[in-house]
DNA sequence: GATGTGACTTGCATAATGAAAGCCAAAAGA
DNA sequence: TCTTTTGGCTTTCATTATGCAAGTCACATC
């Protein structure tokens, strides 16, 4: 009875899933991003176990988004560094940085995000690179690409005769 | 031996995967995107055993991001129709999307996104609210918020010591 | 009366999680 | 020399969570 796989899939999200779909996983690649480097340093601002720590580590490593290098000999050392694969991974941190931050926080923010440079407060946003315009359900859509299978067009077609009537409560 | 819960740390990136750091929640979220609202539409697309899917839907309900109304008595019939706050996490499920675009996909892409009035291509990417800018590891860092403790502040200082070197493999 | 719909439960077998403890190699301290 | 510390993990095992199969329940329709 293994866990369901989405690497099948064709849907770009539900892949992604495969590789980052547990909380360790993204809050490692948080840490990573902060700075962390050593098994040690991931353990202690984690609180994580251990055991349930390596098997992470070698699950990202894996999935390429991690990089285990050795950064002394005698002792052995080790340290794991984001490859570009997951430095790329920042926007989608910084997005959920901001949802929960806007839905979840108590009345005053424990954490910010700043611009080195000016101190100025950051607010993430999703837009569009081309355009610039902010990304909205209402805005944007389902679209096939030259893969798209037959199951992929039906979904495609769904979103579309559905996108008018999102209902929101 | 409970499940660690993200609920209290100050981090809103680790609060949110409390709401929605498991792969279904994101993926009945995703189909929620895609205008599925019946319990036997999130079941067909998902390919999730009923129970799961019942639990998760309580899970997302119980968190706020989903609300489950009655669209028929008689015989009742319930739909699962995303509050503000779940339709506030599009962005996520976007820069999510791209990201696996980016580097889970075929040679040839299944899914793209458009305008729905262009019908061009949308590329989601993450930028300050603010400046415009689109962030990076480099030009965005963490700040303590008014609610930061002793903790939090220690975070933010390590991090910040760090930043210069987030060695890339 | 039989079949169909929509929305779920219940009952397990099988994985994954996580706490505690242990291990190993080298270096540093007594 | 002997002991302790540091860094980086394994091993064991109880407890949860996942997920397939099957069943339930309240109507509605044929």
């Amino acid at each position: 009875m293994r866990r369901t796989s989405f690497a099948a899939w064709e849907c770009p999200a539900a892949r992604a899933l495969e590789s980052v779909g547990d909380w360790w996983s993204i809050l490692i690649l948080r840490d990573a991003f902060r700075g962390a480097r050593r098994f040690d340093e991931f353990l202690e601002s984690l609180g994580v176990a251990p055991n349930m720590l390596a098997r992470r580590l070698k699950h990202l490593t894996g999935e390429g988004l991690l990089e285990k290098r050795l950064y002394a000999e005698r002792p052995a050392r080790y340290e794991y560094v984001l490859t570009s694969k997951g430095r790329d991974f920042f926007p989608v941190l910084m997005a959920l940085f901001a949802w929960g931050n806007r839905h979840l926080a108590d009345d005053e923010r424990a954490f910010l995000l700043g611009d080195p440079l000016t101190s100025l407060e950051r607010e993430p946003i999703v837009t569009d690179a081309h355009t610039g315009e902010r990304l909205t359900p209402g805005n944007t859509v389902l679209a096939p690409g030259p893969a798209a299978s037959a199951e992929t067009l039906r979904v495609v077609e769904f979103s579309r005769a559905r996108r008018a009537q999102i209902a929101i409560a």
